[in-house]
DNA sequence: CTGTTAGCGCGTTCAG
DNA sequence: CTGAACGCGCTAACAG
């Protein structure tokens, strides 16, 4: 009746062998029926439940992956989590979650944990690895919205560049060429990737940026508040914002409200992600929408294919992003000087 | 060089015996000094690392614990994570996030999976529990901020109905008398209690609340917006809001000022939790803030000290809230029937 | 269809 | 201080 009972007692007491228990709790088919349900009466009268450590050990795997992100504070994380999750899930994996606090001894200790064979893989949501690590010991790993030059790893991608030529474009359809940028953390690739976008589609409309335009942040709340204060600071004139993600941009939208500017009225401000940032913020957020459910399930499925030994380690897929407008971006006034010097 | 090096493979190369290595890695001091020099070079040059599976399978335990929550999708649990993840850590334990979605057939799962020793033990921050489940075969449970009636589970809690009168009575303070309350899923324990707080707060000041004040929502940001419709269709009046969490503070605040009522200088708005939402929210949302980070801190104690035989099965640690202001409250205007029918 | 057997890699006796 | 040997619970051969 406890669950201490082993495969030994359940095939004593149904006068089989162990073998035979094994196979009818995970082949039946291959088990007379008559024997099977004797067996399985048995399994229930003792309360036996397989012991997955056993298991494991014996075939060599976990069933376990681990999904890393940059850090988990950040709600980003949540949709893809669930989405890889439901992939997980379906197919017999469990899920651990590792918050890497964007630190690389961090990402180190995930690391060890899959060579401990305490998880058969790891899913890599982190900008940084430690480089001493030789590419050949490496355990299996999949990568997700990061790029880490020095590997060749299966990944899934969206088109940073394009995607932040896409809100430029949304905000010069709307009559707005003053547009400046925050940005992430520079020199990271999915930052200057998005810095990229922004100019070249400026430059390309015949705007080309004023430098000053550029402010650098780190994805926080906070730094979209700074960004606005360090724009006023510069004493350049704006009159639309694109943050390289919603925090930032409802940071922004708050401290332009601070200082008497409306938003769109005064300043379009555009986002990026679309995470519950976007809804919960006023204005509703004008982003650009990463599938972030479906980002988790792309990566899963290449985790499996991983481990499954069917995929080419250069593996890419590339996700759509899409433009979602809301009610934070307008379009330009004609005086547009209006917010200079506010 | 590669992983695969095993615990024999050490022995041979060094000239021991396993039983030397296994000491050299988790004794040193039952080791001479020049042995285990020889040992550890050995070691690091195989670049052995140990097998969790097999140190697990034989000790049996696995040193993860799971963390269950209602609903991942609420950045509250955020720094609850990361609360557990620090403690759990530094004491050599690993954390696997679990998913409830409150469906008690997930709770379920993640039951088994500890039962079939995939962990050692369940931090359940889930109201929903399946009643099937004897008491006696209940793997090494701990709860935080959640009540399951039919089981003795040590525990971490806060005051809720203290916590919820703390709100209401600041609104008090400000002047307000009609106020109303936006509840989570009622009849949860959890819910209930912050009502029974606003209920008597406000007769214990000689105000007792028109019951069509309390309107009933689900902790989600939309339905703190439809909370707001149903109190204007219900054609009652009100200054003020104390809402159940954040999210749905935010929906209200949202809704109120697209039918053109401003926060606070309309109607004053208070949360529950202090997640990032209240800081993201314009204006900055006053707030019962509920100490997350310590909580998951506790919590995981518990579990340890569960794990390790030392705890009564009812041991209970009730964490301290606190009121935060910030600019979503102000005081009520003496002209009070202004918002009236809006 | 079923039973027998041999480990998976490690920790822990118990002798030396 | 060290080595030999056993077994944790299960699954995957291989025989019947």
């Amino acid at each position: 009746m406890s669950g201490s009972a082993n495969i030994r007692d359940v095939a004593a007491m149904a006068g089989v062998s162990v073998a035979t228990v094994s196979r009818t709790l995970k082949n039946p088919d291959l088990v007379r029926p008559e024997t099977r349900e004797t067996v399985l009466r048995c399994v229930a009268a003792l309360g036996f439940v397989p012991n997955a450590q056993a298991r494991h050990f014996r075939r060599q795997a976990t069933d376990t992956v681990i999904l890393l992100v940059r850090d988990i504070s950040n709600p980003f994380y949540l949709d893809v989590f669930k989405g890889v999750e439901d992939v997980a899930s379906s197919a017999g994996y469990k899920v651990l979650m590792g918050d890497a606090r964007s630190d690389p001894a961090r990402v180190h200790h995930y690391i060890e944990m899959v060579r401990e064979r305490h998880a058969d893989g790891l899913i890599l949501m982190t900008g940084s690895m430690p480089v001493e690590l030789e590419d050949a010991g490496l355990p299996p790993m999949v990568v997700a919205l990061e790029y880490l030059p020095t590997r060749k790893l299966p990944t899934v991608l969206i088109d940073n560049e394009g995607a932040a030529a896409m809100a430029t474009r949304h905000l010069l359809d709307l009559g707005h060429t003053a547009i400046a940028h925050l940005s992430g953390p520079v020199p990271e690739v999915m930052s200057v990737a998005r810095v990229a976008g922004w100019r070249k589609t400026l430059t390309d409309a015949g705007v080309p940026p004023d430098e000053r335009l550029a402010v650098r942040g780190d994805f926080s709340l906070a730094s979209g508040e700074a960004a606005v204060d360090e724009l006023y600071g510069r004493g350049v004139f704006f009159s639309a914002i694109f943050a390289s993600n919603d925090e930032m941009a409802v940071g922004a939208i708050n401290r332009l409200r601070e200082r008497g500017v409306s938003v769109p009225g005064g300043v379009s401000v555009i986002g990026f992600d679309d995470t519950i940032f976007a809804v919960a913020c006023n204005p509703p957020l004008t982003t650009v929408r990463q599938p972030q459910r479906d980002i988790g399930v792309e990566v899963m499925r290449l985790m499996i294919e991983r481990l499954e030994g069917r995929l080419a380690p250069d593996a890419q897929v590339v996700m759509p992003t899409e433009l979602v407008v809301r009610s934070s971006t307008a379009p330009a006034k004609p005086d547009g000087r209006m917010v200079a010097g506010q």
